[in-house]
RNA sequence: GGGCGUUUAGCUCAGCGGGAGAGCGCCUGCCUUACAAGCAGGAUGUCAGUGGUUCAAUCCCACUAACGCCCACCA
């Protein structure tokens, strides 16, 4: 046992704290219990941590030190994702700034610098993970590019090549001009925008005279146009099917086709087919072997296919030109405001441009079917259970997922073209084509989807490509814990390659959360300025406090998470009310005097011990996180720190404080483990909480009679503290007390808690009767449960105060009797409700006029003087 | 166009068939020797609206409204 400081200094506490943990190899999975294992969710190499991430990991962090109490062989996974076009965004930036370009340092040269970068950067995100008190098991750590987990891409790639699932195509892709490379569709997204619908005059070719009006949101991609379209059965353009049409701006001839595409509906019925610049009209355009005019270059640049005017401009400006020059030759023919969404990048925001390229791509469908199935059969549950439906609505119709991206940080993938066009993929590099025997093989340039390596992860890390004892023994894992947004981006792909590659799911669980958001409900984001840094908060109010609220903020239905400040605030609060309680329990046990035997206020708080093991143990099971912590914080604040400490001051039974007391810090332990294993130290406990075992419910503590009798004490506190504030007292006059009772029993609870309530509610004398020659005069009044209470106040007493007091008392009853007697009178509740619920009722009602007759007694004794 | 979610005290949110709750804020009184980051007491709600089911609805069902999110190739 040792000196606690006076005040609580988490920063100190935790820095300390952590590095034993770690440096005694607490984190490690120990002894032969049941596996439980996790992968963290890996963030992002270059990134900082965010309210989001704090969220996730401390949910993980909770469970996997609830598994380690419980005595499992707990294993936490950590590890960052290289996060290709984030990372290399960042770093070319840096590069940028110093006025070069990664052209001029080539690929080589920059992928080395990325390498440097990441080696220099790459750990502030787990020191920031350290802060917040995550006990991964450091020495697994991984990171998704290196040398194991590149292995383990390679291997799926190429299996997945020589099964077919992975093919190359030509297809229209999202492009982003500005990262210069392919996006899958689920790092598109999408934005509001309120655009215009520009309708555009096209001249017929054999009768200048006549035109068609083509709406477009995009009038600078015409120049792409090579046909414009109708519906097949429009009545309207009938006759015009098979002529052909002026480019406007241009003096190329289109055709107009019909095809069923086309919604009559929609403008004038007419669309252009710009098929290399649009996913629909590349259908069309297919279906109509039309030919495909590419007008831009990879960066939105106009291309020669372009007018000359146009060429070299950016298709912003393009559209701007445009829309002149279309003015001025009268082509233009109307301008509506339009409400459209366009499509951008969701790691840079650029504006997309839907291009056609060739690109590597995953066959999802085909993996699809294994992947619902179990889900469907629920073998893989979602918490909350509703999660399912985004997860069977995007793998039901699920797309081919573009792999290839043209960017340079990342795995490069495995494809070697040789000069006499063959395709070689294979694990290591080969050395010579086997058709030709050519050694001059060339590797494709681009490089995997960063959430390619991030879909295996929860195999990779556990050493596949390699029978690992790691992946017999902890794959599948227990489960995983995420916000609802990557559910499609990472969660989908997990289990289609898992069951892939290793016949069976990941995980057996997922845990969805909700996003955190500001206090107005917004999404946090660096760029709006609004964004909460957790490494802030935890500098100002410990990472304990910052997990307990977090973790407070969880509800069971997984919505969103508006963070106030003051939310911390209020947890930093809880936190310091541990500390000091323990200060207490320090100086308690210093003083050695303890009461000889069980009072009734041990045996309640005994009692209600039990029960917040089991509300404990209830929300951990369903993953109940903020029920969990408020159930605790009232536990601890409202039953064991206002009532049972307070009542423990008169007479301390030392086993039952201790054994309530060290239940709490492991109960509390999973969400605060920093002050609770510094607190666990003071009091000379044995080992380290980290590793200590997790409460029990002991049933034979359970006492219904003795949380009655204090719930009566309680109640006769409440009753006479509410006298005194009401009627002014004086907080340090000591007041007395008569009490008739009509019921042994709360006489009985009454005297065998005097000394408690003499302490708790300013009582010095109290007498207890059973019959009263004349009610004491001048006195405040109140009725509890079996008793009436009389609180003589000398000349103290205002007497309207205490008619008035009284009289909204009486009210309060009245309403309560009305509401019961209309049940009571109700035919169809007497002959349908249950029993009990009658019975209740008639308690109730009897109680009720119980209590109002005395009040009603009292008022009139009063106004009669 | 589909789907999902939310609407409860001034604010943030729990509760989800039988007496409306918490935290913060507010009012009153207290430095009571663990804690003023605290203690004690108090005020505050047509539980979005309308209908239905039920003996009984904040809770279940239907519709309506407002707000928010996700998905979808309508130019």
């Amino acid at each position: 046992m040792s000196e606690m400081e006076k005040v609580y200094n988490p920063a100190e506490i935790e820095k300390r704290i952590y590095a034993d943990w770690e440096q005694s190899g607490d984190f490690a999975p120990q002894g032969d219990g049941q596996p439980f294992a996790l992968v963290i969710p890996p963030p992002n190499v270059t990134g900082a941590l965010h309210m989001g991430h704090a969220l996730d990991e401390t949910l993980q962090d909770i469970l996997t030190r609830w598994h380690r109490l419980l005595g499992d062989n707990t294993l936490w996974v950590p590890g960052t994702d290289h996060a290709g076009i984030a990372t290399q965004n960042v770093v070319e930036r840096k590069f940028a700034q110093e006025g070069k370009s990664r052209q001029e340092l080539g690929r080589e040269k920059f992928i080395e610098e990325v390498w440097r970068w990441k080696e220099e950067y790459g750990g502030r995100i787990t020191s920031q993970l350290r802060l917040l008190g995550a006990s991964c098991d450091w020495r697994h750590e991984r990171f998704t590019m290196d040398e194991g987990c590149s292995r383990a891409v390679r291997e799926v790639f190429v299996e997945l090549y020589k099964k077919g699932l992975i093919f190359k195509g030509s297809r229209i892709i999202n492009w982003c001009p500005r990262c210069h490379t392919a996006l899958s569709d689920v790092e598109v997204e999408y934005e509001e925008n309120a655009g215009k619908l520009w309708h555009l005059r096209y001249h017929l070719a054999d009768d200048a005279k006549k035109y068609l009006v083509v709406a477009t949101t995009r009038p600078e991609t015409l120049f792409g146009d090579t046909a414009v379209a109708v519906h097949p059965a429009d009545e309207r353009y009938q006759d015009l099917i098979g002529k052909e049409v002026v480019l406007p701006l241009t003096d190329k001839k289109i055709p107009i086709i019909a095809d069923e595409y086309v919604d009559r509906e929609f403008g004038t019925g007419v669309v252009k087919i710009t098929p290399a610049h649009d996913a629909n009209d590349y259908e069309v355009g297919r279906r109509h072997k039309l030919p495909v005019v590419v007008i831009m270059d990879t960066s939105g640049i106009l291309n020669e296919n372009a007018p000359l005017r146009y060429k070299g401009l950016d298709r912003f400006a393009a559209r701007e030109l445009a829309l002149t020059d279309l003015e001025e030759k009268g082509l233009l023919d109307s301008i509506q405001d339009y409400q459209n969404k366009i499509s951008k990048c969701y790691r840079c925001h650029s504006v997309l441009e839907p291009s056609l390229s060739p690109q590597w791509f995953v066959d999802m469908p085909k993996l699809a079917e294994p992947a619902l199935a179990a889900v469907r059969s629920g073998k893989i549950k979602f918490y909350p259970d509703r999660w399912r439906k985004v997860y069977f609505d995007w793998m039901t119709n699920v797309r081919e997922w573009c792999i290839s991206r043209q960017i340079w940080w990342g795995h490069r993938i495995p494809v070697w073209y040789c000069e006499c066009g063959e395709q070689l993929c294979s694990k290591d590099p080969p050395q010579k084509c086997p058709k030709c025997g050519s050694d001059k093989l060339r590797q494709d340039e681009d490089v995997l989807d960063t959430w390619f390596s991030s879909a295996l992860w929860p195999f990779s890390t556990l050493g596949f490509p390699d029978a690992t004892d790691d992946l017999r023994k902890y794959y599948p894992t227990a489960l995983l814990v995420t916000g609802y947004d990557i559910i499609t981006f990472w969660v989908s792909r997990m289990i289609a390659l898992g069951l892939e590659f290793q016949k069976d799911i990941p995980f057996h669980k997922v845990v969805i959360h909700g996003l955190i958001r500001d206090e107005q409900g917004r999404k946090m984001s660096k760029s709006t300025g609004n964004a909460v840094d957790p490494v802030e908060l935890i500098k100002e109010y410990g990472a304990d406090a910052l997990r307990f609220t977090l973790a407070s903020m969880v509800t069971a239905g997984g919505q969103d998470l508006k963070l106030a400040v003051s939310k911390v605030v209020a947890g930093r609060n809880f936190m310091n009310k541990i500390w000091n309680v323990a200060r207490f329990v320090l100086l308690k046990l210093a003083d050695n005097k303890f009461a000889a035997e069980k009072s009734l206020a041990d045996e309640w708080i005994l009692s209600r011990y039990q029960q917040a093991i089991q509300k404990t143990d209830t929300a951990l099971h369903n993953f109940y996180f903020g029920d969990m912590a408020l159930k605790l914080y009232d536990f601890v604040w409202s039953e064991f720190c206002d009532w049972y400490i307070e009542m423990s001051k008169l007479g301390l039974h030392k086993e039952t404080f201790l054994t309530v007391f060290n239940g709490i810090l492991r109960l509390l332990h999973p969400l605060t483990p920093f002050i609770t294993e510094e607190i666990w130290a003071k009091l000379g406990n044995p080992g380290k909480i980290i590793t200590a075992s997790w409460p029990r419910v002991d049933k034979s503590l359970l006492n219904p009679a003795r949380e009655k009798k204090m719930a009566t004490v309680i109640e006769f506190i409440k009753a006479v503290r509410n006298i005194r504030a009401e009627m002014n007292v004086a907080p340090a006059k000591k007041a007395d007390v008569v009490v008739l009772y009509s019921q042994a029993e709360t006489a009985a609870a009454l005297s065998e808690a005097k000394q408690y309530i003499q302490q708790l509610a300013g009582v010095e004398k109290i007498d207890l009767v059973d019959k009263l020659a004349a009610k004491p005069r001048n006195a405040a009044h109140a009725v509890i449960g079996g008793a009436e209470v009389f609180v003589p106040l000398d000349n103290l007493i205002d007497l309207q105060a205490e008619i008035a007091r009284l009289g909204k008392e009486k009210d309060k009853y009245q309403a309560e009797i009305d509401r019961v007697k209309r049940k009571l009178t109700n035919k169809g509740f007497i002959e349908k409700a249950p029993q009990e619920v009658i019975d209740n009722e008639k308690a109730k009602e009897k109680t009720y006029i119980e209590k109002f007759k005395i009040v009603e007694g009292q008022l009139k004794a009063l106004t009669a003087d």
